[in-house]
DNA sequence: ATACATACC
DNA sequence: AACTGGTATGTAT
């Protein structure tokens, strides 16, 4: 991972920080546009050695046709929470009729063609290799597995709290008259719908006119995110007294406590048996000390030895749910394999970069290189076992590495108008990373097309990124080509 | 290194 | 009329 520095964010000030840089980015398009600066990847250690990954369900090859597809696509959310009773055929023949044929659609399918090329072409791969080299993988797994199993922690607690339908919740307790009305926050995308509105088929993900489709009362109000962050902070004040790292995640609508040590404090607590809280316990978790807090009647919990483990966890029984995986190796198995592998994390060189490395670091070095192994097949096989030694949940603390701004517009092909959109994201961007206390490094403009086509172009390194117009005299070269 | 794609909320 | 926006990571070339 080059040596790249730049005169990067001095607001956090973590000391000489040989850390990574970061940059700035703005774009612009006939339909949408999409700007960003990237760095360089983390680079670090990726691991070797071959254990199994499992594709995403994706169909296609010779699969379902494409309303079977889409049939079982609602099928799935239909068995979401509260949603019982809910007429699945009507609302799967309704989003077929309204979305089927959308351009977004289209370009969906482009790609999942592509997965299944991969996935083809690594299938293909697999089946070349000879019974002695999987026997050196299978000895290789092995090894490597028990050195994971004898660097196994269970003694700590770990929780991931969800925050149910959060911007909704939040929405409803502004405007409690929405509560028993359907309400989706969004707008051309619904983010979050209430559970009245999901009895409607109406969920986060669904493009606005599709859920406006399905449920013809159905109230929008855009999302406040300012707000959400917020109230996020005033229940991350009430966790701050069970975990004083309390970590927030990205959303705004979970985060991540270690209560391993308040319960040795406060709390009589089997560790062979692990820990349910008490419905009366998670209350207090969740709204102690302040009626503010009361965000989401309906939060959901993880709690587990790790927080691969609670995050699973927390996506379990909901709404209002828990659940506990136990600390034994066991249980987390049981969980494991009761457990979709849609459901685990993608396998991240960077989390394994995050943990302490007392198990990971040796194997891993001497892996990485050695032809024919799998990418994040160490990461894969932690996730199997439901390894994890991650500190926290979220990120807590690390140097924020990119910066953008994007804004879907009218579509147009008329270069003025493209330049003004271009001017107006950069003075956005501009704007953001003044407020961030960021400066840029490398530009990347991105332009979306109404087909949803996407392209890239980045400009060559130079100097240091800072301002509106500086950003608009990186990007508008690039826009240019394109035009 | 660049472009394109993915995951997550 | 018409499928977000922001950050970080992964894959292919």
């Amino acid at each position: 991972m080059a040596a790249v520095t730049s005169a990067a964010a001095p607001t956090q000030g973590h000391g000489g920080v040989t850390n990574p840089p970061l940059g700035g980015a703005v774009a612009g398009s006939s339909t949408q546009g999409h700007g960003g600066v990237t760095n360089p990847p983390l680079g670090g250690a990726v691991a070797g050695s071959s254990a199994a990954g499992s594709s995403s369900g994706g169909p296609s090859s010779g699969g379902p046709s494409f309303s079977a597809q889409a049939r079982a696509l609602y099928v799935s959310s239909s068995a979401k929470a509260g949603m019982d009773g809910v007429d699945s055929e009507k609302i799967a023949e309704i989003v077929l009729q309204t979305a089927a044929n959308s351009p977004f659609t289209a370009h969906q399918r482009k790609l999942d063609r592509a997965v299944d090329r991969r996935v083809a072409k690594l299938l293909a791969a697999k089946r070349k290799v000879s019974e002695p080299e999987r026997a050196a993988a299978r000895a290789t797994v092995a090894a490597r597995r028990a050195d994971l199993e004898a660097s196994r922690r269970l003694e700590r607690v770990c929780v991931v709290v969800d925050f149910d339908q959060f911007y909704a919740a939040v929405a409803m307790r502004d405007r409690p008259e929405l509560a028993e009305r359907p309400l989706a926050v969004g707008g051309a995308l619904v983010l979050t719908a209430n559970y009245v509105a999901r009895r409607w088929g109406v969920r986060s993900g669904q493009p606005g006119f599709v859920a406006k489709e399905l449920c013809r009362q159905l109230t929008f109000v855009p999302a406040e995110y300012e707000k959400y962050a917020e109230v996020a902070a005033t229940a991350m004040e009430v966790y701050r007294e069970y975990d004083p790292a309390v970590s927030c995640g990205m959303g705004y609508d979970e985060c991540s406590l270690d209560l391993t040590h308040y319960l040795r404090r406060r709390v009589r607590w089997d560790a062979t048996g692990g820990l349910t809280l008490s419905a009366r316990r998670r209350t207090a978790l969740c709204f102690s000390t302040s009626d503010e807090c009361l965000v989401a009647p309906f939060d959901q919990a993880g709690i587990a030895p790790n927080f691969l483990l609670a995050k699973m966890g927390a996506d379990v029984n909901k709404p209002d749910g828990q659940h506990t995986v136990s600390p034994t190796v066991e249980a987390v198995l049981a969980f494991l394999s009761a457990t979709p592998t849609r459901k685990a994390p993608p396998p991240s060189a960077a989390h394994h970069e995050a943990a302490p490395t007392a198990a990971g670091g040796a194997s891993r070095g001497a892996s990485t290189t050695r032809p024919g192994r799998v990418p994040q097949a160490d990461q894969l096989l932690q996730v199997a076992l439901g390894w994890c030694e991650k500190e926290r949940g979220g990120d807590a603390g690390a140097m924020q590495k990119g910066i953008s701004f994007s804004d879907t517009f009218g579509s147009s092909d008329e270069p003025a108008a493209l330049r003004r959109q271009l001017w107006t994201m950069c003075e956005g961007l501009g704007a953001s990373m003044l407020a961030a206390g960021l400066v840029g490094e490398k530009l990347t403009l991105r332009l979306k097309d109404s087909s949803f086509e996407v392209r890239s172009r980045a400009a060559p390194r130079g100097a240091a990124i800072g301002s509106a117009g500086e950003l608009y005299a990186r990007a508008l070269p690039l826009l240019e080509r394109e035009l």
